[in-house]
RNA sequence: GGGGGGAUAGCGAAGUGGCUAAACGCGGUUGACUGUAAAUCAACUCUCCCUGAGUUCGGCGGUUCGAAUCCGUCUCCCCCCA
């Protein structure tokens, strides 16, 4: 198995530096496992890496796409695993970070996804969510008893699976060992959660500082309010702001309060979904600890 | 000095005699997660020995079988007249 060092966790505690350092340190190259970053227009609300801060080491999976495209799962599952054949081909170690749970676990893991043709899903416009649920409930009655009527976008999705690839989503997964493919050294960063708020709360700041109204402003020009990069934290909060219904400052602590939650949600999401050694980014040993296990690692 | 309005859980705000430990919103916490995932969704949020009990609706005192809700009084806040 190829070994692929994953450096996961929760926004703004200091992935991409600690990747840079690992990759100086091992011999590697970057693959970017954030959805956002992907987007070439959307880089100060995406805290993408700047070059100065990628000191030479290559990155890949940051800026390949513009608005006009759009990213999931799939696409990068399949484009990360051609990016760490090719680096572990010329000898290097391949380094996945990023805070996108879905996609890394997707990468790491037996993940099948069916070609699918993109679905019509107006039909379903009419349906309330309790009648979908019904759907799914005589379709795929595992599924059904997960996913809670409440949830339309899973509900819908599970009923498109039955009819693009006419098998059930329990039956897809039930086809699926859930076992790794890679030799994964798989790190979840992390801080305690008052030291990270503040982290978050002023970074938010600096992001208006460096002219993200502006950026926001291009963006949605370009894609619309409708285009899913623009429902991501940073973005979609400003809507209410350029259609006057909130002030700017309003809008700013939305993107803060959304931004601590999602880092909640991705400390939730790591904790239960994937094996991970989690690590204290505020402490100096923690990172220590975590390169001299890496090198332990690199020797097996 | 006179007149009027108001004080409700972390915050905002309903509630005007029993169905109220108290709607709703926000904030917070916990969790789910296989093609929008920075998305989407759920649960909890007075206290405790938590399928039950205890103490709450500015303070104190009363009316009543029963009060956040009625009466008296005190404290604080807001508005108007002087």
């Amino acid at each position: 198995m190829k070994k692929v060092l994953v450096i996961a966790g929760v926004t703004g505690v200091g992935k991409s530096k600690l990747g840079v350092t690992m990759a100086k340190l091992f011999n590697g190259e970057i693959i970017s496992g954030d959805s956002v970053a992907v987007y070439k227009e959307l880089t100060i609300g995406s805290a993408k890496i700047s070059k100065d801060e990628m000191e030479g080491i290559p990155h890949y999976g940051i800026d390949i796409l513009t608005l006009d495209k759009e990213h999931n799962v799939r696409n990068f599952q399949e484009y990360a695993r051609q990016k760490i054949d090719e680096i572990a081909g010329r000898g290097k170690l391949p380094i996945i970070v990023g805070g996108s749970g879905l996609y890394i676990r997707a990468l790491l893991y037996d993940y099948v996804f069916h070609s699918e043709q993109p679905l019509d899903i107006s039909w379903t416009e009419t349906l309330t969510n309790t009648e979908l649920h019904k759907q799914l409930q005589a379709a795929d009655p595992i599924q059904a008893g997960i996913i809670h009527e409440n949830n339309r976008k899973r509900v819908i999705r599970a009923l498109s699976i039955i009819r693009s690839t006419h098998q059930s989503k329990s039956e897809l997964l039930s086809q699926q060992s859930q076992s790794i493919i890679y030799d994964a050294k798989v790190f979840a960063c992390t801080m305690p959660r008052d030291i990270l708020y503040g982290r978050l709360n002023q970074r938010v700041e600096l992001m208006m500082m460096d002219g993200l109204l502006d950026e926001v402003s291009l963006a949605k020009s370009k894609a619309g309010w409708d285009h899913p990069a623009m429902m991501a934290i940073g973005y979609k909060e400003f809507k209410d702001y350029f259609e006057s219904r909130i002030s700017l400052e309003e809008a700013v602590a939305l993107v803060q309060r959304n931004t601590r939650r999602f880092a909640k949600r991705q400390v939730t999401w790591f904790k239960h979904q994937m094996p991970c050694r989690w690590l204290d980014m505020s402490l100096e040993s923690d990172i220590e600890s975590a390169i001299n296990e890496v090198r332990e690692w690199m020797n097996h």
